[in-house]
DNA sequence: TTGACACTAGAACGAACGTTCAATATAATT
DNA sequence: AATTATATTGAACGTTCGTTCTAGTGTCAA
C-alpha cells in the first residue's frame, strides 16, 4: 500500500511541475508502465481513492484528496497520525480563505493598534473590498485623511473605530469615514 | 482593455469549475469565437500578459498572473488601487505557506496559552512534522503524556516550554519532551 | 497441473488535440 | 472611395487523446 502512496507522490510532482494533470500516455510513463491501458486501470483505482477525478471528456483532474493539506483535530486531542489512511479532512488554503478573488487583497500589517485582537505587525491581512461592514468587523478605513485598521463599532447612529490596544483611543470620525475593505483573515508566517 | 479583463475572468471561471485549463476549441467557445484559430491568437496575447503559459505540447497552463491574490503594501501606505494595471505582486497562498506538503498539517488551536504571541483559540496552526525545532520556535510537543503548543526554549543544556500567557508557567519536562511539529504559520478566519 | 484471478501489454478506433494556411470580414487610415 | 491593417473564419494536417478489445504475464490455491 506504500507503493500506492508513491504513485500519488509522483502524480503530485507532475502536477506541481507541469501545472496540469497527465494524459494516460504520460501517466503510463510516470508510473513506468509500457501501455496506456495499464495507466487507464490505475486511474480507476486512483479515482476510487478520490485522488483524482475524471471529467466528461475522460480527462484526469485533481480529486478531493489531491495536493491538499491534511486537517487534523485540536492540539489537546493529541497529534493524530494521518498514516492510518483515514485523513480527517483536507483542504486548499486558497479555496478556504478566498471567496471573491477579484476583490481580495493582501495587506501587510504595520503598527500595534490591533495587537489585542491577535493581529501583530508583520502579519498579512486578507481583506475584501466592496463588502458592507457590520458592527464588530475589523476594517480598513480612511478617517480624516489617513488609513488605519480597526474594529468598526456601530452603536445606533454613532459609528466609530476602536483599536484593540489599550494604549490607543477610539477614533470618532469628524467628517468622513471611508471604509475601503473588511478584514476576512489574518495570516502570520514564522 | 476592460474587455481583456473579462476574458481573464472567464478563463479563471473555467479553471475553477473544471480544474484545468481549456483546449483551444474550448477557449473559442468560452470567448464566443467561432474558430479555434481565433482562440489561438488570443492565447498568444494572454501569454504575453503572463496570464497563461504554454508547455512543450502547446497546451495552455495557468501563468504567473493567473488566479492569484494581489499583494498590496502596508495599511499606513494607504489603500492602493490595483486598477492601475501595475499590480504590486500576486501570489498563491498555498504556495506561499506550504513548503513540504507531505509533512504539513492544520491544527485547530484550543486554549489561550499562546495568546500573547497572537495565537488565539480557534485559529488554525499550520505545522510541519519532522522538522528540527530551534530555540524560540513555537512547537507542538508532548510533555509527560499530554500535548501542548508552546514556545520552545533552549538555554544551553536546559530545554523547556514557555507559554505566551502570564497566567501560565513554563513547563520543565520531567522525563520526555517529544516535539512532534513546528508551527510555521497561523491562520485566522473571521 | 490446472484453473481462476489480477495485472500488463499492444494494437486499434474515432474524436479531439495544437497548429498552419488561405480566405473573408471588420475596422482604421489615407 | 480606396487602401491598408487587423481580426476572424473555416478547412486541413499530423499527432495525441480516451477508450476498448484481445492477448499475454505472473500469482496463488486447489
Amino acid at each position: 500500500m506504500n507503493e500506492f502512496k508513491q504513485k500519488i507522490f509522483k502524480l503530485e510532482n507532475f502536477y506541481r511541475k507541469k501545472k496540469r494533470m497527465p494524459s494516460f500516455k504520460e501517466l503510463a510513463d510516470l508510473l513506468r508502465l509500457k501501455s496506456k491501458n495499464s495507466a487507464y486501470r490505475w486511474a480507476e483505482k486512483l479515482k476510487e481513492a478520490e485522488i483524482i477525478e475524471r471529467d466528461g471528456q475522460g480527462k484526469i483532474l485533481p480529486g478531493r484528496l489531491f495536493n491538499q493539506v491534511s486537517v487534523l483535530g485540536t492540539v489537546e486531542a493529541g497529534f493524530p497520525s494521518p498514516a492510518e489512511e483515514e485523513l480527517v479532512d483536507t483542504m486548499s488554503l486558497d479555496e478556504y480563505l478566498i471567496e471573491n478573488k477579484e476583490a481580495t487583497f493582501l495587506l501587510k500589517v504595520s503598527g500595534d493598534s490591533m495587537i489585542e485582537a491577535g493581529i501583530m505587525p508583520g502579519d498579512l491581512a486578507l481583506v475584501e473590498k466592496g463588502r458592507t461592514a457590520k458592527d464588530g468587523d475589523i476594517v480598513i478605513a480612511q478617517v480624516d485623511g489617513s488609513w488605519t485598521m480597526k474594529y468598526l463599532i456601530k452603536k445606533g447612529k454613532q459609528v466609530y473605530l476602536k483599536p484593540a490596544n489599550k494604549k490607543y483611543s477610539p477614533i470618532y470620525p469628524k467628517e468622513e469615514l471611508n471604509i475601503a475593505a473588511v478584514v476576512k483573515s489574518v495570516i502570520r508566517k514564522y
